[in-house]
DNA sequence: CATAGCATGTAAACAGTTACATGATTAT
DNA sequence: ATAATCATGTAACTGTTTACATGCTATG
């Protein structure tokens, strides 16, 4: 079975919502999409670039004095390419919990850190449910009537409700190891 | 900051439970780390020969008739390495669920293809909740006494959970999406 | 005039998957 | 006999990160 590259599908994804250049992606990413994808820079740039080649999107200069930006804008043919992803079943995920791993072997760990690792990560996941819920708030004031609200609102969810438990999992753990 | 390779702690970890071959090993990632951690065979022998020539691992082959199979064994030098890299936090974890990013874009799926995506996962979600129950409770059976109970303990509980609160999303999702 | 942010990219190295290749042993 | 499973590995490809390289523009 061929293996399916996914980043380009989050770059022609981010731009049906607007053109956009490879810099305006990356803040892009991290307002949107961050919660449970994230590309690198160095994959980005290739990959418009490559994007570009295959007439999946399209580049428009726009100069402003010495300084140019590109701006990638997605194609009826980038968009198809698009679709057609969407309708096919997502791989299963192969996890890869640096955590648990770590925990696993815990018991030959030095005194503590098993300890310091959890509330780290409980100081992360507070972060995440605190950022998730501020998202939901905004979307539900600001995009209640955009018809990808409901698709949005879900992802965010998501991300909220695993920082909940992961929270309520921390609580469980430092008990257990206390 | 350099890059960590995790792969090979995961293969010196496995090794403190018992000396094993390289397709012992690959069970013995199934029956314990599965839930949080997986690498491909294509991994793992390479790892094996060059941790035993960074004598991390030795080995000793074993014939039966005319097959032979290579036993690893941890060595103290390699079980130090592991102890120090327990030690270092765990990185952030870059998320990768490829269901969120098809579900983002999802108003320009095709009709029935979100839906069809979330009862996959919801599948897959009962599946995995399953299996960790029926861990736990076989390790509570079996392992309550060891000392390495409460970690390995943790971690499965961690799995549990997490699919018991992607079942609940799934059951929200439905229910918006319906 | 220094600093932070805007803007685009490349190169090297490493990680990881898939498919291929080979052959022995055990159970049916 | 034949199928499943034991057993070890390689090669080719693709994905991914990190560090590097360059230079402009706006703000204090």
């Amino acid at each position: 079975m061929a293996r399916i590259n996914k980043a380009r599908y989050a770059v022609l994804g981010l731009l049906t919502l607007e053109p956009m250049s490879g810099y305006d992606m990356q803040k892009a990413m991290h307002k949107t999409i961050n919660h449970f994808w994230s590309e690198s820079d160095g994959q980005l740039y290739p990959m418009l670039a490559k994007l570009t080649q295959e007439k999946l999107v399209t580049v428009t200069e726009e100069s402003q004095g010495a300084r140019t930006r590109k701006i990638y804008t997605i194609t009826k043919a980038g968009k198809k390419a698009l679709q057609k992803w969407l309708a096919i079943p997502a791989d299963p995920p192969s996890p890869r919990f640096e955590l648990s791993l770590k925990l696993f072997f815990g018991h030959l760990a030095p005194k503590g850190s098993n300890i310091k690792h959890i509330k780290l990560h409980q100081h992360r996941m507070q972060a995440s449910a605190d950022l998730c819920k501020q998202v939901i708030k905004h979307l539900k004031s600001e995009h209640a009537s955009d018809p990808k609200f409901t698709y949005w609102y879900l992802t965010v969810r998501s991300g909220y409700l695993n920082a909940k438990v992961q929270l309520k999992w921390c609580d469980e753990a430092l008990e257990l190891l206390k």
